[in-house]
Order: C-alpha cells, then structure tokens, then sequence
DNA sequence: TTTAATTTTTAGCCTATCCTAATTATTTAT
DNA sequence: ATAAATAATTAGGATAGGCTAAAAATTAAA
C-alpha cells in the first residue's frame, strides 16, 4: 500500500498539523524529519498525487481525510505497540520509541485488531497520549500544562509534550510519571520556575520542565 | 547492520545449504527468492565484501561463522514471533508466515530476548520448527518423514517440510497438527499412498502429503 | 574432445529516496 | 514599492536493489 518513508511523512505531517495553522510547511518538515527541503519537496508531490495531501506549491500541506485515516492508523499502530512493549515486555518508557518507530509499518490489520484485543484495548500509550480506535477515533482531551497553574493548585499528571529518552530519564529521576500528583507551592516569576510538592516532598522544576508535563487540575486535594 | 533485503538472503542461503551439499547455486538462489539470477549475483558480491559469505564465482555460496549466527538469528525471531502470533495472538498456523516475514527484521535485541522471556522460552514455532535459543544453538533433530514408515508403525507428528499456507490448510482440514499420533495401517506400493488411523478414523494420504510430514517413531502404541 | 546447452556474470537501465547547488517565489524591511 | 532576506522548488547526482540482454564460464552431450 504505502511505503515506510510514505508512512513517515503522514505521521509526521499529523503531528505537525496541530501546532500549524493553514499548511504544514516544507521546512518544518524537513527540520522534524531531519531530511532536507528538497527531499520534502518531493515526496509531497508524490503524496498529492497518491491524493494523501492537499498540496499547493510554497504554501504548505495538509492531510486529506484518506491521509489523516491513514496516519491515524500509524500512531494507533505506535502507540499500541509502546504499550505492549512497556506492559509486557518490561521495556522502560524512554526506550520504547526507536522499536515502536519499526513496528508501526508492519502490515497486518489482523495483527492491530489482535493485539489490541490482547493488551486489554487500551486508552493511552505510556505517555499518557491517547490510542486512536480501531475506526479512528482519537479522544481529543484538552491539554492542561502544569505551567499554567497557579498557587495552591493541585493537578495530576496526564502526559507530556516532550516524550525524548532524555526528559522521559529526567521525569524518571525525579520519580514523576503518569498520574503522579503536584500541588503547586510557589511560582517563581522571575524564570517561571515551579515548586511542587510529590509525596510530601519539595521539588524545583524549571519552567522547561513544567511546559512539558499535561496535567488534570484537581478541584480538591 | 544489515538491509531487510541482504536479512533474507542470508536467510534464503542459511535454508538451502542444508539442501545442497558444496556451495548454494545462483540460480537456485533466484528461484527461492523469486528474483533473477543477476541480482543475485550482484548482493552476493555485496554480503562476501562484508564477510558474510564465503563466494566462489560461478561456485556459489556459503555462509561465513558471522553470516550463520545473524541467519540464526533471523530465523529466531521469525519463530518466536510466529509462537507469539499463534500463542497470544490467535493466528491459525497458515497466517503467520508473511507477518512474521516482515517481523522478524525488527532491530531491537531487547525485543527479541524480552519475547522470549515473555513467551516462556518456547523451543518450538507453530509448524514444530526448532528454535534457536539466544546464543544461536539450534537442536538438531534427525527428521524422519511418514513415508519411510512401515505397516504397523505407530509415530508422532512433529513438524511438516511444506509449511505454505495451502498445505497447513489441508493438514487442518485433515485434523492434522503438531503431536497428532498415526497408526500406519496399509501401504499402497504402487502409488505410494498410506492408510492411517488417526483418533479412531481411517484415512489415506497421498505421498505427496506423508513425504511432507515429519515424525517421531513411537516404540508401542 | 569438441560442440551444444545451461548457468552465471557483466553491462547498462529503472525506481525510490536521499543529497547539493542553482533558481525562483514569497516575505520582510527599508 | 522595491530591494534584501528567506523559503521552496527544480535540476542533476548518488546509492540500494531490482530488471533485461549480451557475454563468458561451466557442464553435458555427441
């Protein structure tokens, strides 16, 4: 059907398309894919033509509805396997991506469906982001950034912005992970940074940090 | 390491030597990949440049100690996987083979050894094929096959030479599977077809079907 | 053992995906 | 509004892995 490279950009287009508005454009891409311009160029012209993407020359991309299916069907793919690879197979989270990155172009609707009948049918990846269904359907939850929170606030952690090996490692180190529960102590507005309490203990998070974790607000302790 | 492409050839090479004493011809080669012999002789060159092989023009192949242990490898996974789809997963034995084709060039050694954890070291794929364990050791089991059975011979069914989906699909049919018991009741010289008793029922196969179906000689029934 | 048949290799092409360098379009700044 | 800066596209090339057709080596047959 589509090549792995093909897959790629879908993917990589969908995730894309939600921090731009109108078109994704070719640098963006190139940058996240680490490929040069020209090469996007290319294979845009090519997804057009496969009818994967709206496509008008220096103004970017966007998914078609058989395009964004289609990426939907990867990052189910992703993330499912994340999942069995960090449920099952007793994989950290900051060393699941790499082989989830291979696993989600195999080619086998029956494999999906079992797997995902296997593992329970699971709602959200290791990272907390969601797993579309078999359909397509992906619960689209409004993301809170514990950033945004203010003194005397209490939240849990639902996700993250940034799923690197190297943040997931620092996440780790502090013992913070998903369902973790904050209660904001102090907001240092000279550098935005953030101190929390986890389980009765102080932490400082720098405004980095506190950017990149999602979080549930609580409306009591 | 090493491309998809040049993975199956080692593997193609690894399954027909144990066919051909001397070297694996080019044509043979082609005939099993279904390409053309001159691209085989083209990624021959390419896998004895990397020591892979040992290649004699017009002499054909061989693998090297390094090609064998990553064709081990390979051949691993590809039955661990087809034990995970059949096992976990609920794939019939017929479906596995293109699923775990694609699979089984997976790059992650983490993978393949938590699999293995996580399936309870299985020795055997669905089809009774042995499975290397981590270091490459393969149980070499001499393989005797149904046909060269005589009247009266009781045996165990432990593996099958045809493993394409049309022959399993018969076998099921048939209500033939791994560690099914026969009792050779009459042998029919002229076409070399077999009377058998399997659960009480009588049922003849042809040579084609016994010469196919490997087995374990029992000493009393 | 010399010729004919077969097999293997070489030579030259094709497609996919990437690249660099040069060109063209768009955007920004004066 | 036009020039400078930036971004995107085109042109031309590289590599991997396939293919066909022609040439060379090996094997089989007379």
């Amino acid at each position: 059907m589509f090549t792995t490279s093909e897959e790629n950009y879908l993917k990589a287009i969908f995730h894309l398309q939600t921090e731009m508005e109108g078109g994704v454009s070719t640098s963006r891409l190139s940058e996240f894919m680490e490929t040069k311009a020209a090469s996007v160029t290319e294979m845009l012209k090519k997804l057009a033509d496969k009818l994967l993407v709206h496509y008008r020359k220096y103004y970017g991309v966007n998914l078609t509805e058989t395009g964004e299916k289609h990426a939907l069907l990867i990052v189910r793919k992703h993330r499912l396997w994340e999942y069995f690879l960090v449920e099952r197979l007793n994989f950290n989270w900051d060393e699941v991506h790499d082989v989830a990155e291979q696993l989600e172009h195999i080619k086998s609707p029956k494999l999906v469906e079992e797997l995902d009948r296997f593992l329970g049918h699971p709602t959200h990846d290791p990272h907390g982001d969601p797993i579309p269904d078999a359909k397509g359907n992906l619960p689209q939850t409004a993301r809170v950034k514990l950033s945004q929170l203010q003194e005397g606030d209490f939240a849990v952690c639902k996700g993250f912005a940034d799923t690197s090996s190297p943040f997931l490692q620092y996440l780790a180190k502090q013992r913070i992970g998903l369902n973790t529960r904050f209660e904001i102590l102090a907001l240092e507005s000279f550098d935005g940074s953030m101190t929390v309490r986890i389980d009765r203990e102080e932490k400082l998070l720098s405004k980095m940090v506190t950017e990149n974790i999602y979080v549930e607000i609580l409306n009591e302790p």
